[in-house]
RNA sequence: GGGCAAUUAGCUCAGUUGGAUAGAGCGCAAGCCUCCGGAGCUUGAGGUCGCAGGUUCAAAUCCUGCAUUGCUCACCA
C-alpha cells in the first residue's frame, strides 16, 4: 500500500503546486509529508488526504481545496480521485493493483513476507530464563511467545537474530529445592515416581517454602548451602547437577511441545564468577565501594536511582551479578548491534540499574541494550500467587487445552476426517495460546482466560486455523478438479466483488505491518492483521462460491487470489507460532 | 512516602505521527443451511474514552492537576 500512498502523495503534490491562489503562500513541505490516511468506510475509496493543513497557506476553506484537487486528479490511469468535504478521496485501479500484488505473492511465496527494514542489524533476543527449581507457568509461556515471536518478526525484517535462553541454575532458591530434597526427597527419583522431572524439583521447593514457615533455620541452612556451593563443595555439587539435569530436561520437554527454540543457552553458574571478577573490578577503580561489613555497593543517586548491592558480605552473588557477567560475555561471544531482554515488568527497575552499571563500566554497547518489558499475566478471577497455590502450569494448562480442542473435534464429528485427533489438537492448543497471549499489547497487563483462547469462534487462534483448513480444502478440491479448467485463464479484471478488493489491500498491506510490528516489538501487529484478514475471507467466501462457478476464467482467477491468502496466513501463523492446518 | 505504568461497551482487548459517525471478540437479542467444511455469515442493542482544566481549525490521542489500580524501591530472582 505504501507504494501507491507515495505515488498519490506526489499527484496530490503536483496537483496542489498548480492551484496555489496568487495571494496564498508557497507549500513548504516535500510530498512525503502530505497527510495520507485509511478512510473510515471502504466505499468513501482507497486513500484519503485531509485538506486541513493547506487552509492556510492558501487561505481557502479545505472543502474549496478539495474539490479543486480532486477536479484535477478525477480520471488518471492509477485509479480516480474525488472530493468528499474536506477529503480528496482516491480510488485505486483494481484490475492492476490485483495483478501486481497476486502475482508478486505467488511469485515470492513466503518470502513475501520478507522486508530489509532491518538487514545488517546484529540482534540479541534473550528471553525465557527459567529457573532450576520448578517448572514453567503461564507468566513463562507469555514470555516464551513474545521472545519466540519477535525474533521470527525481527528475522523476518532481515535482522541476523540469536536467540539465547539464560539459565537461572544457581542463587539461594535452587539452594532451598536442594534442601528440601535433601531432607525430604529419601533419594527418590522422577522415574520412580513416574513423574515429570520439573514438576519432581518443583515439589521439593514447595516443600521447602511450608519447611521454612515453621522453622527460622531452614532459610539459614540455604545461605550455609550457597555458600558450600559457591566455594565448590563437592557433595552440594552433586546433588547440584543431578537436580539441575531432572529440571532443565523437564523445561526442555515443554519448549519441544510448545515450539520454542534457542540458539544457544548461558547459564548463570557459568557467568556469576566473571560477574564477580567485574565488579571488583570496578571496586579497585572506584566506580564502586565497600561497607564496612565487606559487601560492596554502587551509588546511582546522581542518575536518580537508589544504592544497590552488587556482592553480599559473605562475598557471594547476586541476580545483578551475573546478569552483569552474562552481558559481558554475551557481547564478547556475539558483538550484536541490539540485545533485546524479554523479561516482566515487575523488573523495570532492574534493567534501568543493570543498564547504568554496564556503563558505569565503560561498557559502550550498554547503549544498545534494551528491555522489552511485558505486562503480567492475571487470571479472571484474581492474580497469579505462588503462596495462594494459584499459579497456572504451562504443562497443565496446554494439556487442559488440548483436551478442549480434542472434545470440540469429538463434538463437530470431524475425527473420522482428520488422521491424528491428538496430534491436532495439541497444534489447536499451541495455536489458540500464542495466539492469545500475543494479541495483547506486551507492555500492558492481560487477563488469561482458556476458555476463550481455545474458542472455535471470535478473535481466537483457532479461528485463524479454521480459515486456513478451509482455504487448504477448497484448493485440495481444485486440484482434484484441475482438468476441468485446463483452458481458463487468470483475468483479474474479473475481481469486481467488493470484499475481493478488500482482502487484496489486506495483502498489499502485510510487509508494513510486519515492519512495524519490527518497529514496535509488538507481535500483536500480526495477530490483528491475520484476524482482519481471515474475517474478510470468511465474509468474502460465504457469499461468492470459488469453485462452483459457470465462468471458468473466474474460478481459476479466485483460485490464484486463495492461494495468495494462503501464503500470506502462512507466513503470518510462523511468525506468531501458530501451527497451519490443513485439516482440523 | 519516592519512581514507573495503566484506566476505552457487562467482560477481554484494538485505536499509527492529533483528523470523517471511537472499533473488534465474547456475552445478549433477532435472522440465514437445495450452498466449496455452519468451528461460518448478517443485523441490532450496549460508550459523558477514570475525573477536572488547558493547547487548536480538530483531542481517546499532546500538557497540567487529581482519583483509582498494578509493579517497584531486598545482602530474592
Amino acid at each position: 500500500m505504501k507504494k501507491y500512498i507515495q505515488k498519490w502523495q506526489t499527484l496530490i503534490y503536483e496537483t496542489l503546486q498548480k492551484i496555489i491562489p496568487h495571494s496564498g503562500e508557497p507549500l513548504s513541505i516535500t510530498p512525503e509529508f502530505i497527510i495520507a490516511e485509511i478512510p473510515p468506510r471502504p466505499e468513501l475509496g482507497d486513500i484519503a488526504f485531509p485538506m486541513f493543513l493547506f487552509a492556510k497557506p492558501f487561505k481557502q476553506a479545505p472543502k474549496q481545496i478539495a474539490e479543486k484537487v480532486a477536479g484535477v486528479l478525477a480520471q488518471t490511469p492509477d485509479g480516480n480521485a474525488e472530493a468528499s468535504g474536506p477529503y480528496v478521496n482516491v480510488k485505486l485501479n483494481r484490475e492492476s493493483v490485483c495483478r501486481e500484488v497476486i502475482e508478486e505473492i505467488i511469485k515470492k511465496q513466503t518470502g513475501y513476507g520478507e522486508v530489509t527494514e532491518l538487514e545488517g542489524h546484529k540482534i540479541m533476543v534473550e528471553f525465557s530464563c527459567p529457573n532450576t527449581n520448578k517448572p514453567l507457568h503461564l507468566g513463562h509461556l507469555r514470555n516464551d511467545a513474545i521472545g519466540q515471536s519477535i525474533s521470527n518478526i525481527l528475522k523476518a525484517n532481515g535482522a541476523g537474530v540469536k536467540k539465547v535462553n539464560l539459565i537461572n541454575d544457581r542463587g539461594i532458591h535452587i539452594c532451598k529445592s536442594m534442601l528440601a530434597y535433601r531432607k525430604f526427597g529419601l533419594g527418590k527419583t522422577p522415574g520412580e515416581m513416574n513423574m515429570k522431572p520439573d514438576h519432581f524439583v518443583g515439589n521439593y521447593y514447595v516443600a521447602f517454602s511450608s519447611w521454612a514457615k515453621d522453622d527460622p533455620k531452614a532459610e539459614e541452612q540455604a545461605r550455609t548451602m550457597l555458600k558450600a556451593w559457591e566455594n565448590g563443595d563437592k557433595e552440594v555439587l552433586e546433588l547440584w547437577k543431578r537436580m539441575n539435569r531432572w529440571a532443565i530436561d523437564g523445561i526442555n520437554e515443554t519448549y519441544k511441545r510448545t515450539g520454542i527454540s534457542f540458539d544457544s543457552c548461558y547459564y548463570e553458574s557459568k557467568t556469576y564468577m566473571s560477574g564477580r571478577e567485574e565488579v571488583l573490578r570496578g571496586l579497585k577503580e572506584k566506580i564502586f565501594y565497600k561497607k564496612e561489613d565487606g559487601s560492596i555497593w554502587a551509588d546511582l543517586t546522581a542518575k536518580g536511582l537508589d544504592h544497590k548491592v552488587l556482592l553480599r558480605d559473605d562475598g557471594t552473588s547476586l541476580y545483578i551479578t551475573q546478569d552483569i557477567g552474562t552481558a559481558i560475555q554475551r557481547h564478547n561471544d556475539w558483538p550484536f548491534d541490539r540485545m533485546i531482554y524479554v523479561v516482566a515488568s515487575e523488573q523495570n527497575y532492574h534493567f534501568q540499574v543493570l543498564f547504568h552499571i554496564l556503563k558505569l563500566l565503560k561498557k559502550s554497547w550498554a547503549e544498545h541494550l534494551y528491555h522489552l518489558s511485558y505486562g503480567m499475566v492475571n487470571l479472571l478471577h484474581g492474580k497469579m500467587k505462588s503462596r495462594e497455590g494459584t499459579v497456572v502450569d504451562a504443562d497443565n494448562l496446554f494439556e487442559e487445552l488440548t483436551l478442549l480442542a480434542e472434545k470440540e473435534i469429538k463434538q463437530r464429528e470431524r475425527d473420522t476426517k482428520i488422521d491424528n485427533i491428538r496430534e491436532t489438537s495439541e497444534r489447536i492448543a499451541l495455536g489458540a495460546l500464542n495466539y492469545f497471549l500475543l494479541a495483547t499489547t506486551p507492555g500492558k497487563d492481560m487477563v488469561f482466560i482458556p476458555e476463550e483462547s481455545i474458542s472455535f469462534t471470535g478473535n481466537t487462534g483457532p479461528y485463524l486455523q479454521y480459515t486456513g483448513a478451509r482455504i487448504s480444502s477448497i484448493l485440495r478440491k481444485y486440484d482434484e478438479r484441475r482438468d476441468a479448467f485446463k483452458n481458463a485463464e487468470v483475468v483479474y479484471k474479473l475481481l469486481t466483488v467488493d470484499e475481493e478488493w478488500e482482502i487484496v489491500k489486506l495483502l498489499l498491506s502485510f510487509p508494513e505491518q510486519l515492519i512495524l510490528a519490527g518497529k514496535e516489538l509488538n507481535p500483536s501487529y500480526i495477530t490483528m492483521y491475520l484476524y482482519e484478514l481471515t474475517k474478510h475471507f470468511s465474509r468474502y467466501y460465504h457469499d461468492n462460491p470459488v469453485l462452483h462457478n459457470d465462468d471458468s476464467h473466474l474460478v481459476v482467477t479466485r483460485i490464484e487470489l486463495l492461494k495468495a491468502i494462503r501464503i500470506v496466513l502462512k507466513r503470518g501463523f510462523d511468525l506468531l507460532n501458530i501451527p497451519f492446518l490443513e485439516k482440523m
